[in-house]
DNA sequence: GTCTATACGGCGATAGAC
DNA sequence: GTCTATCGCCGTATAGAC
């Protein structure tokens, strides 16, 4: 369970983890690319360089593999996110922060983040147990500090749950509809200056929407 | 092409049409669910009342009756959204009425909202081409109107592109990721009420931030 | 641990009778 | 237009040699 050992000190199991973890980086382009269904597993181990069966001797199913993604997404997202909400700081800090953060992810791990998405869109039918687990209780948290904020006068009195589902999709959205804005922006790909402005203005729109009058 | 002929009225065709458009309401359902890789061409005929080769009478192959059923999305999207943006009107009334036909979509056609989203999110590998036929140019009209309002002074000097990125990821979330939301909520479906909070959120959200000094 | 070979099922698509 | 029958491919998974 604690899997997130990514560190190259540590050197038990060091060449089972590290063909896993090329396994499971490979995985997560594909899976983000062709679906769960839309992937062959035989897909995967061509692009990690390594036969079907012996893929198989790593993951025995494509499902276990699969669900492998998903942790490690889970893991790379929540370690980026789990410092930023903090009751005490600043709203509008703690906000800038959490918009970059995502936005960052949205960058960075663009294909972690589709395959997150996606499981999502088709009802999260494998993965809604860990969702529940690990995920919900974090942005039922948020959303509670949100709601601290606006009892002390410190934000403007909006919907915190609301809010806190359109910080996700406009981040998010980055990500996941990607080609759409290539295809508006008349672009191959969304540059750094792209993700900037998009920072900016969603950063905006937060500030005036919690602005106090 | 010219497909989109759904009154009773007309007598030619009528078996065909009705049994054509009884598949692809089946379709548009099981795609979304499952995916397109994910669907059996069998599982859309049996949920729709008749045999498998029945169904490829009707549709040759199964790409065929994915674009029809993103075709039908398409005109149904559009068709609510083609007479809203005004240059002439006042930009917070056409931006509500942007985001209530939005959202009633993601209300009323979450299926349909979901396969769209999945293809974008996959990369549009099958349907790029009618997206950059009809639906960019209409994006990019949207924006010029923006940015319209903004040479003119009617509106803040943000950016008309994202802001309008920001609208559509949004409004769009609350079809594609209803699931997450449903979890976060503790609800086993979105009601009228979360629709209604969802527009009042996101309507002050936009109005605060297109607001001139 | 890695490879070869293969079993097994499911699915898209076609052919042809009625 | 609808049905029965069937082909052929692909993909997951397993067995067993090295």
């Amino acid at each position: 369970m604690d899997s997130a050992d990514n560190s190259k000190v540590t050197k038990r199991h060091t060449g089972r983890d590290r063909v896993e973890a090329g396994i499971v980086a490979t995985a997560v382009r594909i899976f983000a690319e062709c679906g769960y269904e839309g992937t062959a597993v035989a897909a995967i181990a061509e692009a990690a360089g390594l036969s079907k069966q012996n893929l198989m001797y790593y993951f025995p199913t494509k499902q276990a593999l699969y669900e492998r993604v998903l942790d490690d997404v889970l893991d790379d997202w929540l370690a980026r996110m789990e410092t930023l909400a903090d009751p005490a700081g600043e709203p509008a800090d703690v906000l800038r922060a959490y918009v970059h953060a995502k936005l960052r992810f949205s960058r960075e791990q663009p294909a972690a983040s589709r395959v997150y998405a996606m499981e999502m869109i088709g009802g999260a039918k494998i993965y809604s147990e860990q969702i529940k687990r690990r995920v919900v209780p974090l942005l039922r948290r948020d959303i509670e500090i949100f709601e601290q904020w606006i009892a002390q006068g410190r934000i403007a009195a909006v919907d915190a749950t609301h809010l806190l589902f359109a910080l996700w999709a406009m981040t998010q959205s980055y990500a996941d509809f990607s080609a759409q804005m290539k295809l508006v922006l008349g672009q191959d790909e969304l540059t750094d200056a792209d993700f900037e402005h998009a920072e900016q203005l969603i950063t905006t729109m937060v500030t005036r929407t919690i602005a106090v009058d």
